[in-house]
DNA sequence: AGCACGCCGACT
DNA sequence: GTCGGCGTGCTC
């Protein structure tokens, strides 16, 4: 007898073909089961999905225009189905948790359950032949290494930090975990896991984390906490620096119960773990949880439905957290009920210093192109003499971001781009930081001949040079000159440099550190005493409604460097400095007060009157054609096309327009917003519109990609 | 998306 | 005569 099996493979939503495909099997396989199968002249990795009624297939293939008349493609008749290559042999079958959240994951975000599926399994469970499949599975597990770190001293919980554990243990959840930096955030993330895993002998927790690279420490600290008593083997990573074979390791660890924390990135919210109890979100503010290609989800929202989903804790922790959050976990009014949310706050920062204070300085008092005013230069002065550490924060890599001709008016513009190309005095470069395409820079004006082509504006190159003249003079306590190193995109390209130069500030040998956002996140640089922040003015005004958010999250953060020790503070209090033309701006008053609530309730007032998130929804499509005309004439056919039916659900759709960028590698790019009040009709709206889009597609075959985003993040 | 099939220009 | 360009269309 055989059956018939629905299965998931990956077929993009452009192709025709966005549901399970229907196999033959003698043998019936249980949802979740790994297969190979057949599909044109391929095999591919396809995961079994329903179990079906025999001849009820979810999508039969049958969907033949009328006219099509021809005998093999009769309409009426089922076209012959293939039958299955083989099992992966092995490999427990996927839960139902697990194909739940796919499947929300990929109707949530507009993309193919296959899609989302296949991306969320290791790689290699797809490239292995069915021979080195065969090899690897008998492969003998080595013996657990023990763990050889240093066994840590575990801290007494402080009140704060013992009251957020008690909330943890009495409600459900979810958790907002709202503690500044060096509050201890991590202690009560350990505890809670602590309690977890000594709960239940299976349980499982997955901790992500936005970058991997950037947050060392934390993965250190939970290693040296629970290693020493659940093994070595009891924690592993899973982010997109691991090679094909450790992924594959990790997932099968996690996938089969022996690994008890999965620590990772975005993708980590993927991780097939059948008795996962807790998930902790670090950083949860941080924009990198949210893909920014193919099916562009936020692991933070993920992680919380999932947590909703498989019955397993939530806790979000931030210092800065983003306003949805912030929103969601507001206590109850008079008026209105609570949120979503539990917020947990821990206000107090626990063995160290004081958080620093904050100077402004107002830059219309400046003279003309000040860089460093003379206050900020003579703290820097004095700090350095001391022996503390500086940092320098400008969020500008190159040393100029435009090169200008003064006689003809030349800009160095990108032929591909709509955009400058920034000058790297090191390698004499014009660099477009959006397309890659590099030049040596011309010895004269390209425009008119003239030799005097000079820089406007200034980028961290040029402020590592400016300061080694401004402080040459300048001795260290030792005697030695200062040392001045630089910190952004360009100078860690090369692997493990971001690394190598971080070990060095950490060791004192460098006095002063310039960088961009890079040298902000999480690294606990003990000598530091002064943060500077020279240039922020510009998302105070910028057209991205999320950028004063983002800003104040990053002075934070920056902030948070300085004073990290507090015998440091012995000899004067840390400072973080401003320099701007807007000091008496809402955004900088709450950051001199180190106020994230005032700043949010401000935000958060702004938002509820222009009704954008959390007050309303929002999803952007964008098009990618040769010409401007071509990708806005594919999106406003599309809102023709959606007009009657986002009408009827309130849903608007505003005409589209160019993007910021608007020509990127010589590809132009438009966007349409669509925007609602409702998340659910939002959903409803774009679920229905899904298929008028390909057919719209279809019509304007000059658009090259087109893209929905869910939730985006910039617009 | 892959990958075939298919129909036109410059090479051994 | 063939190798190979990418345009069109299909995959349970």
């Amino acid at each position: 007898m055989s059956h018939q099996i629905s299965v998931m493979v990956h077929t993009p939503a452009h192709s025709g073909i966005g549901g399970a495909l229907t196999y033959e099997s003698d043998v019936m396989h249980a949802p979740g089961t790994l297969v190979r199968v057949p599909l044109g002249s391929r095999e591919l990795l396809g995961v079994v999905w329903d179990a079906l009624a025999p001849h009820a297939a979810t999508e039969q293939p049958s969907l033949r225009t009328a006219d099509d008349t021809s005998a093999s493609h009769n309409p009426a008749a089922p076209l012959q189905l293939r039958a299955i290559t083989c099992v992966l042999e092995g490999v427990a079958p996927l839960s139902a948790h697990w194909r739940q959240l796919v499947q929300f994951a990929a109707s949530y975000y507009q993309r193919s359950t296959g899609e989302v599926a296949l991306a969320a399994l290791p790689s290699q469970l797809r490239d292995l032949s069915t021979e080195q499949w065969a090899r690897r599975l008998k492969r003998k597990p080595k013996a657990v290494a023990a763990y050889e770190g240093a066994t840590q001293h575990i801290p007494t919980p402080t009140q704060e930090q013992a009251q957020a554990l008690r909330d943890i243990a009495a409600h459900k959840g979810p958790f907002l975990l709202f503690g500044n930096t060096g509050s201890g955030k991590t202690e009560v993330y350990l505890r809670a896991a602590e309690s977890v895993l000594e709960g239940n002998p299976q349980a499982q927790i997955l901790v992500m984390v936005p970058e991997i690279n950037l947050t060392p420490q934390l993965e250190e600290r939970f290693r040296a906490r629970f290693c020493p008593q659940w093994g070595a083997d009891c924690l592993v990573a899973m982010h997109s620096s691991l090679t094909p074979a450790q992924r594959l390791k990790n997932w099968l660890a996690a996938h089969n119960g022996e690994a008890r924390i999965v620590l990772g990135t975005r993708m980590a919210v993927f991780a097939s773990m059948p008795h996962l109890q807790l998930i902790v979100v670090d950083e949860e503010h941080d924009p990198s949880y949210k893909q920014q290609e193919g099916a562009r989800y936020s692991a933070r929202d993920l992680a919380v439905y999932r947590g909703q989903l498989e019955g397993a804790q939530v806790i979000l922790g931030s210092a800065t957290p983003s306003l949805e959050s912030w929103h969601h976990s507001r206590p109850a009014t008079a008026t209105e009920p609570a949120g979503r949310y539990l917020r947990l706050a821990m206000p107090s920062r626990v063995g160290q210093g004081a958080l620093p204070q904050v100077r402004r300085v107002d830059m219309n008092r400046q003279p003309y192109k000040t860089v460093f005013s003379s206050h900020l230069l003579q703290a820097m002065r004095e700090r350095v003499t001391r022996g503390e550490q500086i940092l320098v924060l400008l969020n500008r890599r190159g040393y100029a971001p435009v090169l200008h001709c003064t006689d003809c008016g030349w800009k160095s513009e990108c032929p591909h781009c709509s955009a400058y190309r920034v000058f790297h005095k090191l390698d004499r470069t014009l660099r477009c930081h959006h397309c890659g395409f590099t030049q040596s820079v011309p010895r004269a004006c390209p425009g008119c001949g003239n030799l005097d082509i000079s820089p406007l504006g200034r980028g961290t190159e040029q402020l590592e040079e400016h300061l080694a003249k401004l402080l040459a003079d300048v001795r260290r306590p030792d005697g030695q000159a200062l040392t001045i190193a630089r910190i952004d995109a360009d100078s860690t390209r090369l692997k493990g440099e971001l690394e190598r130069q971080l070990a060095q500030v950490h060791a004192g040998a460098v006095d002063v550190l310039v960088g961009t956002q890079m040298i902000a996140k999480g690294h606990d640089f003990r000598r530091v005493t002064l943060v500077a922040a020279l240039n922020p003015d510009g998302a105070l005004f910028s057209s991205d409604f999320r950028a004063p958010e983002r800003l104040f999250s990053l002075l934070m953060q920056a902030a948070g460097r300085a004073g990290r020790d507090a015998a440091m503070q012995t000899v004067s209090p840390c400072e973080m400095w401003v320099q701007s033309f807007h000091t008496q701006h809402p955004l900088f008053e709450a950051l001199k007060q180190h106020d994230y609530p005032a700043f949010a309730e401000q935000q958060l007032k702004e938002r509820a009157e222009a009704s954008l998130p959390p007050f309303s929804f929002q999803a952007l499509v964008r098009a990618e054609a040769r010409s401007q005309e071509a990708a806005q004439g594919f999106l406003n056919a599309a809102r023709e096309a959606g007009a009657a039916w986002a009408e009827e659900l309130l849903v608007d759709l505003y005409p589209a327009v160019p993007m910021t960028i608007q020509r990127v590698a010589n590809v132009e790019r438009a966007q349409m917003l669509i925007e609602c009040s409702s998340r659910k009709a939002l959903q409803r709206f774009l679920a229905h519109w899904q298929t008028e889009l390909h057919t719209v597609r279809n019509a304007h075959r000059q658009v090259i990609r087109w893209a929905v985003d869910v939730d985006p993040l910039a617009i």
